[in-house]
DNA sequence: ACGGGCATGTAAGCGGTTACATGATTCG
DNA sequence: CGAATCATGTAACCGCTTACATGCCCGT
């Protein structure tokens, strides 16, 4: 099952023509959080999907920029992707890795760690939280694209909301284990 | 920055001895949630670190098992992995990268997609519990390494609350669009 | 004029998947 | 005895990262 940058690239180019730099940008800014990509990446696919003639390539833009637009077979493509029900569901997450791994830790450490966790969670979860807002008064524009990276971008505060209010689970866990309050 | 494969098999080690086989089914079992590997990547991972000492071998296991043993420094790379700071905290995810894309696709669609995301994050959620649950009722025994497994699991059964949740929220705010409560 | 961001690429190498291959052991 | 599972590997290939490289254009 091939990875998902093709059909991103294909996505964000429905919105309109792009070049490879104004997408690798795009990605960064939005998509990286759930899937990130480099730049060299995005040129190689993008050369790989003009040869499917999956895109077009205008090499005539300013400052030597090469706008790429999808075209009927990209957007068909998008399309069967978008409907295929095999989906990778995985949640990929070096911190939840690390989790099985609190008992090699030393009591110190974990709970350092895990106060960093946390912060780095809430920041994220209230992040999130005010870029929805910003985009429910229209600061992003109205376009369809916008209402549905507003409902990303829900997706994240609940899930960083949920990791912020896990790691305080934690942390209280701790506590009273060492105060021996569980005893 | 290495992949967290090594870290892993280190990890796992450290609750004693166990063959590539043995390494793989684990990783399959549990860590597979967060971090999906397969076993070609787990034998020559345990090679490599043979060579580089981390582990030691004893192929004289009962039906051509190789018995993999953490070393010293194995154990001391480990701690260096546990404490160092500089952690992906990426959430990589198919499922939610697909959200942005949501725009593209057909009512009829994006509300059966929706219903079947819905109903893998709440299966994921349950499933989840009920594996805390068993866990705190001492089923897989008590161990410490177990103890942090119960932290990993309320970690997925919080997470995917989280995005059950979300997806119900995702089809009520379609449902007021399509009949017009919003007007 | 020059520094910094714009814009595109190449090349080496690692991480990881998939398919293939082989033998040993247990169970029915 | 045969099928399933245990157990370990090899090889080809793809995805992706990192480092390197080049030229253009804008603002000061």
């Amino acid at each position: 099952m091939r990875s998902v940058l093709r059909y991103g690239l294909l996505g964000l180019l429905s919105e309109g023509p792009a070049s490879g730099y104004d997408l690798a940008q795009r990605f960064k800014t939005s998509l990286n959080a759930v899937w990130p990509v480099s730049h060299p990446q995005v040129y190689t696919e993008l050369v790989k999907m003009a040869s499917e003639s999956l895109v077009t390539v205008d090499p005539s833009g300013t400052r030597g920029r090469k706008v790429y637009a999808i075209t009927a077979s990209g957007k068909t493509e998008v399309q069967r992707w978008l409907t295929s029900s095999d989906i990778d569901r995985t949640l990929r997450s070096e911190s939840l890795f690390r989790v099985f791994f609190f008992w090699l830790m030393k009591n110190e450490d974990l709970h350092q760690h895990l106060e960093q966790e946390k912060q780095y969670f809430t920041t994220q979860a209230t992040r999130y939280q005010a870029i929805g807002k910003a985009k429910e008064n229209g600061e992003y524009g109205m376009g369809p694209s916008v209402a549905s990276a507003r409902l990303a971008v829900e997706a994240g505060a609940r899930l960083y909301g949920a990791l912020a209010e896990w790691a305080q689970w934690v942390i209280d866990n701790e506590d009273s284990k060492e105060t021996g309050q569980g005893r």
